[in-house]
RNA sequence: GCGCCCGUAGCUCAGUGGAUAGAGCGUUUGCCUCCGGAGCAAAAGGCCGCAGGUUCGAAUCCUGCCGGGCGUACCA
């Protein structure tokens, strides 16, 4: 049974006769087909089928017809529409909205207690569009469980320890000791610091992958710089780095960044990479290169050139950092053991940056209107995960191998095919990881909360990760494992690339507020320059806010999203600023009378429009249980811009306040239902609906 | 190598085994004396990546292939 596909019918349709149709056939027919090709043989099935479904069909429909009960009756291809009575399904539908409201379409409650975590934002980092995709579904999902009837613990996790925190750290320490940035800015300024020890840190990385690219890439770069080297060797006698350069791009053989006997090396060499570079970009702008034939390397083009030039530009500005790079992975080590030997001064200045962030994160999830019930911090777990890490050492489920604890999966499971690899639990130091930690967190999460079931949403490049996570907590008993699922979502990217702070690639999650509230703010200014100043604003939040979330929710998860912020800051077409368009339309012809009846209403002659919106109003219970059952917002996203939509179309055919009565009354009591509804699914989606606009 | 995900209109994407595959953007042409034009109507635009299979019926399920992304032992 489902609705029939056509606009404008309410009933249901029946594809049964297909079934029955389809067992007759190949008992009765079995002989007809005995001597036919397989392929002949399937076109009559089908033929005598479709007859048959059909012939089927006009009796069911003639029996019902006779039954009663339903508007009508009718067999067409097979199927059985229904229509149903109009009026009394109009009434109630629009009875059950209006008397429930704000609960319209909630769920059933149900015993299963859900924690649901999310954000999990890393101290001492930016805030960016990545992790705004994070919060809008986690919180959505949220809402849409809770309102279904589960009970739902929202949980936080924050990343307020490890690596990136012990890099800015240090970074600060002995670059920016003393500085403070503006209140408003530390969080930000915080951010730029761990770009900052990223970067000096990776510094002989990324030169060294810069020249492994165009000796592996570019044969022209592998030639010229085989001339210049040899020119620069006979020159100036610069000894076996040079040759050792020079063997390794000449034979596009990886470069290695610890093989230089001399600091000085990357500094002469450098200006002779720009050189050829450059040149190479020009010929290829006057002399674009032919496409290589299938199987072979593309050449570089102009666009690949510039790229890799702006990346030597880049790297250039700071070959003063090459000589220092070991000496500061050495003091980032030494940094680590200051917080594990929890040195006072160093926790305090943990303490202090930490609070930095935090201010920041309780800011933006003010603003987006999310709220957590449950906060996990990362320092937090580390003991209790270095106890598990201990106990599935002495269980035998962990062991020592290149000297770390760490757990191999498929050889414990005793599976023959790698699937779930190998798991380290603790650093070769005694540090903890990211799965010391969640180790503790999972247990946590059961034991303490006592929790059904628990989701995480984290990124899709975490998957294997959690697999590993999952199972190791199987291998050692816990029974819960089976009720922990990672919920991932794909990468939020950029119209130029993946994000990466390293690279300066990255949009933060500030500006994009800033722009959007700006943008939403200009327009109604301009579209409704009456309103008092506070009720812009609250509106430029509602609009503004709403539709940078329901970007962020409208796209399946596991499709990419590339960030435009272009399209971010358009609030046409296919965007909440429809769908809230459509719900302060409603909320005008409300105000204009006193009171929406509720019973006895005559949806007679109802038009197409009005069919198809009551209808979609009718199916949101429905469909709030599925995209709880499935986890997927989405669902919601669809069937409020849907529902939006309808209600436009009706709003165009059907006129409401000059409507003779009874009709007047029935389509304000749709329009009020219509409100309703659109309210508690752009409700489930954290986002407002305004009533003026 | 292995594993996961994606491939649908020029672009960005919806689509629960069912009837004629839908939106938005962009293009072209219209619609405010009428409940708000952040709207509406119309036109144009499709071997649903390819090839098999299952089924009465496949964009949807299965297998193989092609193209792209991601992951794959001390980042998180």
């Amino acid at each position: 049974m489902r609705a029939i596909p056509f606009a404008g019918v309410w009933g249901t349709s029946a594809s049964v006769s297909y079934q029955i149709a389809t067992e007759l056939v190949t008992a009765e027919a079995a002989a007809e087909l005995e001597g036919l090709s397989k392929k002949e043989a399937k076109r009559r099935t089908q033929e005598l089928v479709r007859q048959r479904a059909q012939a089927i069909a006009e009796q069911v429909a003639e029996r019902l017809r006779a039954a009663d009960g339903f508007a009508s009756v009718e067999a067409v291809n097979g199927y059985i529409n229904i229509g149903f009575d109009t009026n009394r399904f109009s009434n109630e539908v629009v009875h059950a909205v209006l008397t429930t409201g704000d609960d319209y379409g909630r769920g059933e409650p149900k015993t299963d207690r859900v924690m649901v975590e999310y954000s999990q934002p890393n101290t001492h980092k930016a805030f960016h569009v990545g992790h705004l995709r994070n919060v809008c579904l986690g919180n959505a999902l949220s809402r849409i469980m809770q309102f279904a009837g589960f009970d739902v613990l929202q949980a936080n996790y924050i990343g307020d320890i490890g690596l990136h925190v012990i890099k800015t750290l240090w970074c600060y320490q002995r670059f920016h000791q003393g500085e403070e940035p503006p209140r408003a800015q530390r969080g930000r300024w915080l951010g730029e610091i761990y770009t900052e020890a990223d970067q000096r840190l990776n510094y002989r990385q990324d030169v060294v992958d810069l020249l492994n690219d165009l000796a592996r890439n570019d044969a022209t770069f592998r030639e010229a710089v085989d001339r210049m080297m040899k020119e620069l060797w006979r020159e100036h006698k610069v000894g076996e780095d040079v040759a050792y350069l020079l063997g390794q791009i000449a034979n596009a053989r990886e470069i290695k960044t610890d093989a230089f006997y001399d600091d000085e090396t990357i500094k002469k060499f450098w200006p002779i990479v720009g050189k050829q570079l450059t040149a190479s970009l020009e010929a290829v702008r006057e002399n674009p290169p032919q496409p290589a034939a299938e199987g072979e390397p593309q050449p570089f083009t102009a666009a690949d050139y510039e790229e890799r030039l702006e990346r030597w530009q880049r790297l250039g500005e700071h070959l003063d950092w090459w000589p220092h790079v070991p000496e500061w992975q050495r003091e980032v080590r030494q940094t680590f053991q200051l917080w594990e030997k929890k040195d006072p001064a160093f926790v305090q200045l943990w303490e202090e940056t930490k609070a930095w962030s935090m201010e920041e994160f309780h800011r933006i999830y003010d603003q987006l209107d999310v709220h957590f019930d449950v906060w996990f911090y990362e320092s937090e777990v580390e003991e209790p995960g270095r106890q598990i890490v201990q106990e599935l050492l002495e269980r035998g489920i962990a062991e020592i191998s290149d000297g770390l604890p760490v757990v191999k999966i498929d050889e414990k499971l005793g599976l023959e095919k790698e699937t779930y690899r190998t798991l380290p639990i603790l650093r070769s130091d005694g540090t903890t990881l990211y799965s010391t930690k969640d180790l503790a967190l999972t247990k946590m999460k059961f034991e303490q909360y006592h929790v059904d079931r628990s989701i995480w949403v984290v990124d899709v490049r975490q998957s294997l990760y959690f697999q590993q996570i999952f199972k190791v907590m199987e291998l050692w008993g816990f029974e819960q494992a089976e009720k922990c699922y990672h919920l991932s979502y794909e990468t939020v990217m950029l119209p130029t690339g993946a994000m990466s702070s390293r690279s300066g690639n990255v949009v933060l999650y500030e500006d994009i507020a800033a722009r959007v509230l700006q943008r939403a703010r200009e327009i109604i200014d301009e579209k409704n320059p009456s309103l008092p100043d506070e009720v812009k604003d609250r509106i430029a939040r509602d609009v503004g806010l709403g539709s940078m979330k329901y970007g962020m929710l409208m796209r399946d998860n596991n499709r990419v999203l590339v960030f435009d912020i272009e399209e971010a800051l358009s609030f046409e077409g296919h965007a909440a600023p429809y769908i809230q368009y459509a719900h302060a339309r409603a909320c005008r012809i409300l105000e204009k009378v006193d009171q929406i009846p509720t019973e006895g209403l005559t949806f007679a002659d109802l038009t197409p429009e009005e069919i198809n919106l009551i209808q979609q109003v009718a199916i949101f219970p429905s469909e709030v249980e599925r995209a709880a059952a499935e986890y997927k917002p989405l669902v919601i996203a669809n069937y409020v811009y849907e529902l939006a939509k309808r209600f436009n179309d009706f709003y165009r055919a059907c006129p409401v306040l000059q409507a003779e009565e009874p009709q007047r009354s029935a389509r304000l009591t749709l329009v009020a239902a219509a409100r309703q509804t659109l309210a508690n699914g752009l409700g489930l989606l954290g986002i407002a609906a305004p009533e003026t606009m």
